[in-house]
DNA sequence: GATGAATGAGGTTTCATTCAT
DNA sequence: TATGAATGAAACCTCATTCAT
């Protein structure tokens, strides 16, 4: 027990280490030896606890996923309607853990490499493919059949949006303004005359 | 002007072939004999007419960002009302010039490669305000000062994440379902029961 | 202590390997590769302990300068008089471990090659003064106050010009003769009747 | 004749170009772009003509060789005695029209690069064996046969060490204060109570 | 004669990865 | 477990040279 709990003190730091020094850098630019620097660490130690880089990478964006699956579980619990649970949803993407501009960077540099990467478009698709599912989930009792997919595509497009936008912030972010905006959005888009 | 046509010629065939070429590799592992190869040529021949990668790609994207500008502007002149012309900024974005999957492969690639290269987010920052201050002109005379910017966040946002889900499509782009969808979310928008 | 032991050691190989190297490729046309062949090592392990192969050179110039600073103190010590004092700096410049082809050949690269570089420069300014001062100091004493910039440099120039002939020398050198030419220049040049 | 005259122009103003190019950036390091673009012209001019870098690079050391030669032969024309014909050889290295820094710079760096390149080499040779034996002609009628060596070598050597110290002169050079200099040099020889 | 255009050859440097300690 | 040491592979870029115009 006390083995793993090595192994995983390093794991989180090594991880930490990469989401700092992939916003910093950039994805394609980074390497080991400063990930390693930022992590205080030596570049064959990475390899040693993950295998290769791309092994670290992908430990780094599951790390992410779980954060915002959690955030996405904690205020499901929490919400009580259809309604509420839609802005869960939305809320967790917007998470004061989550929504920082080197997560946003990190989050921006694996989906423009996720093509490229077997592995990593593997894990975008699965967690796109969740957020799509409580999207509809929610919207069927919320929304006329017809209008579904055009709310789910304009909320979730707006979320990968401004996350995208977030990552080439030049000032830190604001996650109760971004969570608030959200709203106001799908307020706008669920209250629609056309409804 | 022989010469001159010449420059031009190769000019736009390594752009051209930039655009397949980094759509295929990623940008950040795309190498330049790669492109050389698929523009049948030489690398040392992009250094001629380039002077070096950056300066190629940077080339490459002012040439998508001009795509976009004259679509914007074709478009423009046809339109007769505010949410007309709206709707002209939407329809650029998703033209069926620029609507491909290289092409939305090649934007996110620059975006996310942007906050790495002072040339690439000059051209980012500029496109991205173009954007944003002919969304704001329009809808003043279509919604409510108090949605201006939600609205406007609301679209450009959604703009960019249909940019950045369509770079990863597995099927060929239909720039006319596009087309459509966008207005359909514009419309939820504009015909909000809040405004 | 072994860590800090093969760092020197492996620096000590690349230094003579450079030495060997450029003295029969020449400064600007060895190559990384070639200086590693002859240490029997890859060029990416020179980069590892020098940087760059400027950073190699600098070293080598070091090493160089090095051994001529300890050739000049050894013999300094042994001397007693102002006049074997200014012979101690001659025989030093002709040393046994100094005056061989490679070296001398070495010598007028990094001299040819100092006015394009900052740190090759500086080293070469800072050996040049040092062996000025201490001609000047020895001569205060042995020629009269008119005379002794001239003798200084006939005897400064004179070592250079030798190192530089030296350098193109079809047959290995003989630093005993070199050492008796050199005594006997100076004899000439103290015993001159203008003094 | 008239065809001959223009292809004589070219070849002056790509020798001139050459001298203050290599001198600016370094034997090894100047490229043919740079000293076409000194010269006003393009690299492929320089080929068609010299055929080559190094064909460009063996006649512009002939054209200084050629200076040289004049220089002597002009101060020879006018000397009377052996020691007045000693000294015009010590002149005429020190010459208005040769010792400048561009020259001497350019002198060191033929000197650096002679071994590795036969046509230089050769010129080289050729070059010092008729300084050595002008001076040895003189000095038979000058000095004891004991020291015709010994002084040859002094003045000789010296000369080739204030070329060399003169090459990385920070400040314009004084050929007439070179030529007085000298001349002390030799006096000294000349005159030292050995003979 | 003159020069853009084009490129093969080759150099330096970087880097992920492996290995011995 | 940790990391210096070492390197093959490969990328970018430069440059002398050739050639068509």
């Amino acid at each position: 027990m006390s083995r793993k709990r090595i192994r995983d003190i390093r794991h989180e730091e090594f991880v930490e280490a990469t989401i700092i020094a992939v916003h910093e850098r950039g994805y394609g630019v980074v390497t080991m030896a400063e990930i390693a620097r930022e992590a205080g660490s030596s570049a064959a130690s990475i390899n040693y606890y993950f295998g290769s880089k791309e092994g670290l990478m992908e430990a780094t964006m599951r790390h992410m996923l779980q954060i915002l699956k959690q955030a996405m579980l904690q205020r499901y619990k929490m919400a009580t309607s259809p309604r509420e649970r839609l802005m869960a949803v939305l809320d967790a993407n917007f998470d004061d853990q989550l929504f920082t501009i080197p997560q946003c960077s990190l989050w921006m540099q694996f989906w423009a490499n996720a093509p490229y990467s077997k592995r990593l478009s593997r894990l975008h698709r699965i967690n796109r493919a969740r957020v799509r599912d409580h999207f509809r989930a929610e919207l069927r009792s919320l929304v006329p059949d017809g209008q579904i997919e055009t709310v789910r595509l304009a909320l979730q497009n707006y979320m990968d949006g401004v996350w995208l936008e977030a990552a080439q912030s030049p000032v830190a972010l604001d996650p109760i303004a971004a969570r608030s905006e959200a709203r106001r959005v799908a307020d706008l888009l669920l209250n629609s005359h056309n409804s």
